[in-house]
DNA sequence: ACAATAGGGATTTTT
DNA sequence: TCCCTATTGT
């Protein structure tokens, strides 16, 4: 690969990047759409075709999961090789490897397990509840959130004075209590990768220098999310002898609230010097339009390093505004938008409705489940923090190490198995006065126990241990195919009548299919199964079915839509105290990261951007009154193309339109059943598999023999009986 | 052990 | 309003 190859498509700031002098820092302001990953992944393809750097002396660190796999799928494909020794990962994913690597010295087992936020309430409760701290005073999620704040600023208990903080003073016993507990279960939360790798280094020199000399070249995305403690981590990997790269964009920083330091930019000139600035300007994504009213926008934000994005691709259209009456106006608006597009034959994935918050969803659900257009909402538990995968994950744990109390708790009484909590709480205080682990005090105390009792706990230890010798030769989806089945889960779900759809039990299925498809990295530390749990709690979301997808209407919040483009973008409820949402509105460093927030929004749009807002809008049970956004009068009249004109049915239409319909589909139908099979006039024959609510409103999902699965209202779906 | 019921809270969530 | 949790009753 020859030099011209690599700058070949390139603009010139982007070349100006990728070929920067080896001899400095770098920070590339990269604006939305102006090809920052594709300067990531040249840069480091220019390092080591021109430079003769070799892979294995670059790191590369991003946030997400999505963003590493992207990275090393386009490395790969501009070097024409596997790179898979290569350290392209996340801040978690990186911390993670080094302390599995170096456990000994990071005080850790060689089988320390990974805590996902639930693991981590479930703990902090139970250690509340034992030392007697109120959780009506002191809420768990509260004092969750007060630990995790103090692990991302790299702060431990004995470093804060909580003065005459009661709450602080309460948050930090708790934090106490809880790294005692960490430190003896061989557990380490998300937060604690980080810290506890940045420990390892810092207190080992031998290591550091050891990376550091390694490390000739740092890549860091997305600068702007960075907290204290990743910060200071790429500080203590850099030296004189290596350089960091780092990308990122000030204007999208809207992590702010989880710890993130928008500061860090700011701080990278002052700290990584010599350093040089590039400003990645020039947007390949958007019409000019929509990039004079973001640029516009974000204008109103102080503190900014100053960045203008601008495109040769022509104005395009105004951006439209529409006022609607109600929410339910606002989606029927919007909805028949996509419905015109979907006509004019624009694919429904090139569609995207953003939103400040997950319960502004519903509404647009409803409309699309009326017009009968596919969609798909983002957001929600994914998959491996699903419960039933949670258990699932839990039986693999414990038939693996015996000594994961995490699992141990979830499981012993699930299925329920007659295990109460008398006896639970016997077992525990048996290993803590016998420093043991919890399915070994259970071995011990057996006999000791009503036979009731006795028998049921009997039965629990004997079924983990048959479970552990029968997959003892078996690979990793063997031994969840066994697991789920002989440890009573399908057959517990089979029989749940929630869940109608039996969704838990397919998705059960689904963990086996992602079992097999898991691929273990032979240089790792850990066996298969130990990987797969890791990378499980590492990445939760494997498991999703991507294959309908592209044919929907997308669905989520400004926050999920970060990264993402779409052509047709409608950016729905701007309404002052929704957005900027009324936590927000008194503070001025909060509200500049709202306006941020609409800046991400408006960015992701490429040929059309409509924004809407509701006059009168149904929220938590009352109808709330409503100003248009101050985002929507910071963007200059010229942009806009402002709506008021009532769109569609108007209210009178609604009803009659609704009596009408209500004959259809009687109340006391009796022939709805899950497996009932029905012929609807557009996706043809499908079978029932769930059902909700009742009269006009009822949803029913349908399983369609070629259309897919679908949830429809059954009072427009005019469902046929067969 | 589970279902019914009452009460409280309701941005955003990369790992 | 809706959803999640905790409590209560069978």
């Amino acid at each position: 690969m020859n030099l011209s190859e690599i700058l070949g498509d390139l603009n010139d700031k982007q070349s100006q990047s990728v070929i920067l002098d080896n001899n400095k820092n770098a920070l590339i302001l990269a604006g939305a759409g102006s090809g920052k990953t594709r300067v990531l992944t040249h840069r480091i393809a220019y390092l080591v075709t021109q430079n003769s750097v070799n892979t294995d002396s670059i790191l590369a660190v991003t946030f997400t999961n999505k963003a590493a796999l992207e990275m090393r799928e386009r490395l790969s494909l501009l070097l024409r090789r596997p790179i898979r020794s290569m350290w392209v990962g996340t801040f978690h994913g990186i911390s993670h490897r080094m302390l599995r690597t170096h456990h000994i010295e990071a005080n850790l087992s060689s089988q320390f397990q990974i805590l996902d936020a639930q693991d981590q309430f479930r703990i902090i409760k139970r250690l509340m509840k034992e030392n007697q701290i109120d959780e009506t005073k002191y809420p768990v999620k509260k004092i969750q959130w007060f630990i995790n704040q103090q692990k991302d600023e790299g702060v431990r208990p004995k470093d804060i004075d909580a003065g005459y903080n009661y709450f602080v003073k309460q948050s930090v016993k708790v934090f106490e209590l809880y790294e005692g507990h960490c430190a003896s279960n061989d557990l380490i939360d998300f937060a604690e990768l980080l810290l506890r790798s940045y420990d390892l280094l810092k207190l080992n020199s031998d290591l550091l220098s050891h990376y550091q000399e390694r490390f000739q070249h740092i890549l860091v995305d997305e600068f702007q999310d960075t907290n204290t403690i990743q910060y200071k981590w790429i500080k203590l990997l850099s030296s004189k002898q290596n350089r960091v790269f780092c990308v990122g964009d000030d204007d999208q920083s809207i992590y702010g609230w989880r710890g993130a330091k928008i500061d860090n930019i700011h701080k990278l000139e002052k700290d990584f010097t010599p350093i040089q600035t590039i400003r990645l300007e020039q947007n390949y994504r958007s019409t000019g339009n929509i990039l004079s009213a973001s640029n516009a926008l974000i204008t109103n934000n102080k503190s900014r390093l100053g960045k203008s994005l601008w495109t040769d691709s022509g104005d395009g259209e105004k951006i439209d505004v529409y006022e609607a009456r109600t929410e339910i106006d606002e989606s029927d608006y919007v909805v028949s938008s996509i419905q015109t597009l979907l006509n004019d034959n624009i694919m429904a994935r090139n569609c995207a409705i953003l939103y400040r918050s997950n319960a502004q969803s519903r509404a647009f659900e409803e409309r699309l489940i009326k017009y009968n257009i596919p969609y798909i909402i983002y957001g929600g538990l994914r998959f491996f923090e699903r419960a039933e995968i949670k258990d699932a994950m839990c039986y693999l744990r414990l038939i693996e190490n015996s000594s994961d109390n995490v699992a141990f708790e979830r499981i012993v009484n699930f299925p329920t198995r007659g295990i109460g909590n008398a006896t639970i709480e016997k077992i525990r205080e048996f290993a803590a006065n016998n420093g043991t682990n919890l399915f070994q005090s259970s071995v011990s105390i057996i006999s000791s126990l009503p036979t009731r009792a006795a028998n049921s706990l009997d039965g629990f230890v004997k079924l983990i241990e048959n479970m552990r010798d029968a997959s003892q030769n078996l690979n990793l989806s063997e031994k969840v195919a066994l697991l789920i089945k002989d440890s009573g889960l399908i057959y517990h779900f089979s029989n749940d009548k929630t869940d109608k759809a039996g969704s838990k039990k397919e998705n059960l299925e689904e963990l086996i299919a992602t079992a097999k498809r898991y691929i273990h990295d032979e240089e790792s530390d850990l066996s298969e199964t130990l990987g797969f749990i890791s990378q499980a709690t590492l990445d939760s979301s494997g498991g999703d079915d991507n294959t309908n997808t592209n044919k929907c209407v997308q669905l989520m919040t400004i926050h999920s839509a970060k990264g993402l483009e779409f052509p047709y973008v409608f950016l729905a409820g701007m309404e002052e105290d929704l957005f900027p949402s009324r936590q927000s509105k008194d503070e001025p460093r909060l509200i500049d990261e709202e306006r941020r927030l609409c800046y991400v929004g408006m960015t992701r749009a490429m040929k059309k951007l409509t924004l809407s807002y509701a006059i009168k809008r149904f929220l938590h049970g009352q109808s709330i009154y409503a100003y248009p956004s101050r985002f929507i009068d910071e963007i200059p009249q010229h942009y806009k193309n402002s709506i008021k004109q009532k769109f569609g049915l108007s209210e009178n239409d609604y009803k009659s339109n609704n009596s009408k319909n209500q004959n259809i589909f009687p109340e006391s139908d009796s022939q709805l059943s899950v497996g009932a099979n029905v012929k609807h006039a557009k996706f043809g024959y499908g079978t029932v598999l769930n059902f909700e609510g009742k009269g006009d409103s009822t949803r029913v999902q349908i399983k369609f023999k070629k259309a897919g699965t679908k949830w429809l209202i059954s009072s427009y779906a005019n469902l046929e009986f067969v």
